[in-house]
DNA sequence: TTTTTCGTAGGAAAAATTTCCTACCTATAT
DNA sequence: ATATAGGTAGGAAATTTTTCCTACGAAAAA
C-alpha cells in the first residue's frame, strides 16, 4: 500500500460504493471489514468479502478512513465526521443537478418522499435556528 | 445507434456528466448540442464537443433524453420530468449515504449551505403543505 | 465550383470504479 | 503436527463512465 493520505488538504468526494462503506461505519462505529461487509450483505446489496476489504484499503489510500489494529484485525474509521462528508457530497450534487443550490435540492428532497411528522418537526426546529443565525 | 428506449419500463438513474447535461436542458428548454456544450462550458467545466454528443446519444439510447428535427439540427430534451429525474437521484443518494432517509438529507442539505431566506420560506410553505396532506 | 464550416455517427481509447482471484500469514481446532 | 478457518495484501480483470479522433454529409462562404 502507498502513502495514506492525500497531497492537497480536502478529501475527494466519495464514489457511490464508498459511500456506501461510509454508511456502514457512520451507523456501526468503527468496525473491522468482515462486520462492514456483513451489513453490507444484510442491509444494501450482496458483495464479496474481498471487494469490501479491496474497496476499504483504497480508501485508507485516499484518506478517507484510518485505521487502528486491534488483536489481529484492522478497525477502520471514516477520517471525518459524517456531516462534513456528507455536506460535500450534497453540494457536489446539488452543482450538477440542482443548479448549485442545496436549498432547492432539500426542497425536493422534502417533496419527494414520505417525510414524517417527526422528520418535518426537526426540520423545522432547524429552520427556526438558521432564522434566528440570520436576523443576527 | 441501436433502439431509442429501455426494456423495463424504468429509466436508468443518470451518471454525473449525464444530469450535468440535463440541468442545462432543464434550465434552457429543448437545445442542440452545441447549445448544450456551449452552456456547459460556461457555467460548469470545459468539455470538448463531441463528448457531449456522444453523452447526448448515449442519453437518448438509454431513453434519458428524446429529441427532435429542426431543419438540419437535432434538438433534444429530457424524456422525463426534471422533478421525477431529481427524485430517483436523491433517493438513489439517500439509499447509499442517508440512511435511507430523504428527510435526513433535506435535513443535511439545509444545514450545510447558505439558505437564503426567501428558500427557507419556500421550504415552510412545503412543509405546511404536507402537514396538511398528514393532518386528513 | 471549390473550400470552409458546422453538424452527426461510430468507434476506440482512456480513465475511473468495482470485482474478485491468489498468495500468504496466523490462530484455532482436530 | 496437520488441517482448517479467517484474516490481509496485491494484482489483475471486468465493468462503467468519459473523452476524443476520424469519417462523412450538407449548407454556407469564397
Amino acid at each position: 500500500m502507498k502513502q495514506p493520505e492525500q497531497q492537497n488538504g480536502t478529501l475527494p468526494e466519495p464514489t457511490k460504493s464508498e459511500l456506501e462503506i461510509l454508511q456502514v461505519l457512520w451507523q456501526n462505529g468503527p468496525s473491522t471489514v468482515r462486520v462492514v461487509n456483513d451489513t453490507l450483505n444484510e442491509q444494501l446489496r450482496e458483495v464479496n468479502y474481498s471487494s469490501t476489504l479491496k474497496l476499504m484499503q483504497i480508501m485508507l489510500d485516499k484518506g478517507l478512513l484510518k485505521r487502528s489494529i486491534e488483536g489481529k484485525n484492522h478497525v477502520y474509521h471514516p477520517a471525518e465526521h459524517q456531516e462534513i462528508t456528507q455536506a460535500r457530497v450534497i453540494r457536489g450534487l446539488a452543482t450538477i443537478a440542482f443548479g448549485g443550490s442545496p436549498a432547492f435540492l432539500a426542497l425536493r428532497a422534502l417533496g419527494s418522499g414520505d417525510t414524517s411528522p417527526e422528520e418535518l418537526e426537526q426540520i423545522k426546529l432547524l429552520i427556526q435556528q438558521i432564522e434566528n443565525q440570520q436576523n443576527k
